[in-house]
Formats: structure tokens, C-alpha cells, sequence
DNA sequence: ATCTTTGTTAACCAAATGGTTAAATTTAAT
DNA sequence: ATTAAATTTAACCATTTGGTTAACAAAGAT
């Protein structure tokens, strides 16, 4: 009965492994035997499921981004006051980075390698849009509930205390003298930390 | 009279070839092919002059990453106020990444890639400390001229903003409808703007 | 039970790739 | 001018790598 292998089908034990594996070298530093050697499967397998190297990337490469992009967009595109979506942001999307902490450089690789391609095939016709957000940060400064800022320059702060840390840990490690434990726990106290930052800045 | 090439000597042609092509495809996503047309001469004068591919990339690695660090701990040891040094960081980081928009994603993809090797062979005897700024944060809490914060998020927080949107800019552009030229600009206002957010934040 | 479909493997293949070599060319030294 | 050293090139080589094939095994259908 103990059908092919640990647990899982095949299919997605190559899912897992693929993951793994393209996560931590990229598309082009990633090998098939690898990937099939994590897998426990034989290489020609990886070709059974999904044609080619190409095709299984991409499948894994979808699921990240999916993973990444929808919650952002839900969240911006709440009805809730700006400081409490700075707060809910942060603090769900540090959730998610911390569960994933190498999505993120995985996924602006990629972007950066195809500019192109990436936009019409990740997101074909409605690709996540935060001028909601930008207006929101707009009106909150003509009403003077806020100091005068750029919402780009907001947002594009914002996202950067989110994500920046992650693909840096290796470097902040160095620079910080923080070993990963500390680093974890430095993560846990951003989810709150970066909304008051934030919020401390641009408050009247 | 037409020595080898257009105009500097091979050597030199070969180092700025492999750092564009490496800048955009990485170690394992860049040919050596790639680089020996980019530079316009034979393959093998890439062997000729660096031995090997792992090692013209350490070459090319080691230049990009002294052209990072050094000017970081540099302003960090300067003695000025906190204050200023967070406007001087931040202008004079800002003005680097500028030049170099392809730097800091190549940096961090390859510590991430080999943080263990990393370490040793970047920076030998004496890495990038930051324990100094560390230290001016926490005196100027105690000391009261700031609101209390953890000096490890602030100089996160900092670096971060200085960073990430180059690393992001692709996605960036999309989310946030913004062209080249607004790119451009936006990361021009961000040598001040960065510094105001920040101490805007963190002042009493 | 037999046949058919699906899943799995080892062996194989062609192209790509990093690297080498030996000859040719240029430059510099005598 | 002659010789020696440095530079450059085309052809080659060995390995790696993505991908294929044909045989085999397992499961389902009849």
C-alpha cells in the first residue's frame, strides 16, 4: 500500500523540493538533478509532471508571488482608517515574510531578470494597484490629519522596514552582530515596531 | 597602431564586461561567452587573465562590495551629531546606489547565496561595524534628546529605506505607476527626504 | 486472468559550457 | 634585424546539464 513514496504523491513531493531548491539558488543555479535528488525521485520524473525546467519554475514562481501580492492588495484596499491599515499592514505582512523569509528575494530576482515577461504573466489583467492607498494617504494630508508627505515615498517606506530585513539578514547579521535567534525575535518585534515608527513620523 | 580594441587594454575591457553581465545575471546565471562578446575579444583571453570564471567574478564581487561598505562605516565613525549623521548616511548612500542601481541586489544575492564563505573573504580581519552608531543611538535616548528605540530598528529601518527601492524598483513601477524618469526623481527628493522621515520620527 | 493505462526507472543523447592548447601575431628588448 | 616575451585566436576537449527513450512495474478496467 505504501504507494511510491514517503507520503505524498510525486507530483507533490517535485513541488516541494522544487520550491526548496529554486529558493535558495534561483532558476538559473538550480539543477534538475538537484531538485529530483530532493525529491528522493528520479530526474526523468520531473519531466512526467512538468515538461520542462522552464515550465516547473514557473509553476513554483506563481504560487510564490500568489503568495506574496493578494494580501498586500486586500489590506490596502480596506475601508479603515490610514494608521490602523499602516498598523494592520505591517503586522500581516511581516507574518507572512517571517513564514517565508526567502520569498521575497526569490520573487525581485526573477522580476529583475524579466521585467517584461513578468508583468503580463504574473498578474495578466489586474495586477495589484495601490493608488487607493496613495489617495487615502492624499486626503489624510489635505485634511491636515497628517503632515505633508508624498504617499509614494510613505509606501515606498513602508514596504521597504517590511521586506528589506529579510533579504538582508546575512549582511545585518555581519554588521549587527545578531545571531539568528535574535534575529528572529528582532523580526517578532517589528510587527509593531514599524507601524509606530511610521506613525511617529507622520503624525501631527 | 590600432592596439587590440577600441580604446582601454583588454584587462580593463574584460572587468567592466563581466560586471554588467554579472550585475544582471548573477554567478551561475552569467556565460562566460556572454562576457567575452560583451567585451568584444576571444573567450579565452577571459582565462588568460583570471584564471578561472569563480575567480573573475571574486574580482568583480570584491570591487562591487568595497564600493558599498567602506563609505558606510566611514560616515558611521564620523564624529557629528546623530542628527546629522543620519542626513549625511543617508544623502551619501543614496547618491552611491544611484551610480550602482544594480549593486545592492548583486551584493545580497551572493552573501545569501554563500554566507558561510562570505564572511571570511569579504571583509578578512575587520568587518563593517556598526556597534559605534549603536552606541550614539542609545546615549542620545538616555540622554533624552530622543524617544526611546531600539538602535538595531533604527539603523534597520534606515538602511532599508536607503536600499530597498532600487532592489524593488521593477515591482515598484508597477504597483505604483511610476516611470523611469519619476524613478529618477523620486530617488533624487529621497536624499532628504529619507533623513526628515526618520528624524521626524524619532524627535521629541 | 488479461489488457490498458499510468507511473517509474536506467540508460542514453545532444547541446551548452568552462576550460585548454598550440599556433599565430604583436610588442618589447638586444 | 633578431630574438624573446607577451598577447590573441581558432580549434578542441571533458564535463555538465536539460531532456528523451524504451523497457519495466503497478494499478485499474474489462
Amino acid at each position: 500500500m505504501v504507494k511510491n513514496s514517503k507520503e505524498a504523491g510525486a507530483e507533490q513531493r517535485i513541488l516541494e523540493a522544487a520550491k526548496k531548491v529554486f529558493m535558495h539558488k534561483g532558476l538559473s543555479g538550480a539543477r534538475m538533478q538537484d531538485i529530483a535528488d530532493e525529491a528522493g525521485i528520479n530526474k526523468a520524473m520531473l519531466h512526467y509532471y512538468f515538461r520542462s525546467k522552464d515550465k516547473l519554475f514557473e509553476v513554483i514562481f506563481k504560487e510564490a508571488a500568489s503568495n506574496l501580492f493578494p494580501k498586500m492588495v486586500a489590506i490596502i484596499s480596506e475601508d479603515i482608517s490610514l494608521f490602523d491599515k499602516i498598523r494592520k499592514f505591517t503586522r500581516e505582512y511581516l507574518e507572512i515574510v517571517i513564514e517565508n523569509p526567502y520569498l521575497p528575494l526569490f520573487v525581485l530576482n526573477e522580476i529583475n531578470k524579466q521585467p517584461a515577461n513578468f508583468h503580463a504573466k504574473m498578474f495578466g489583467a489586474k495586477p495589484p494597484d495601490f493608488s487607493l492607498l496613495v489617495k487615502q494617504i492624499d486626503s489624510e494630508v489635505k485634511k491636515g490629519i497628517i503632515k505633508p508627505i508624498s504617499p509614494v515615498h510613505l509606501v515606498m517606506n513602508m514596504m521597504s522596514m517590511c521586506v528589506f530585513p529579510f533579504i538582508s539578514k546575512p549582511m545585518l547579521q555581519i554588521v549587527m552582530h545578531v545571531d539568528d535567534l535574535q534575529f528572529r525575535y528582532l523580526m517578532e518585534q517589528r510587527k509593531t515596531e514599524i507601524a509606530n515608527f511610521i506613525i511617529d513620523s507622520i503624525k501631527k
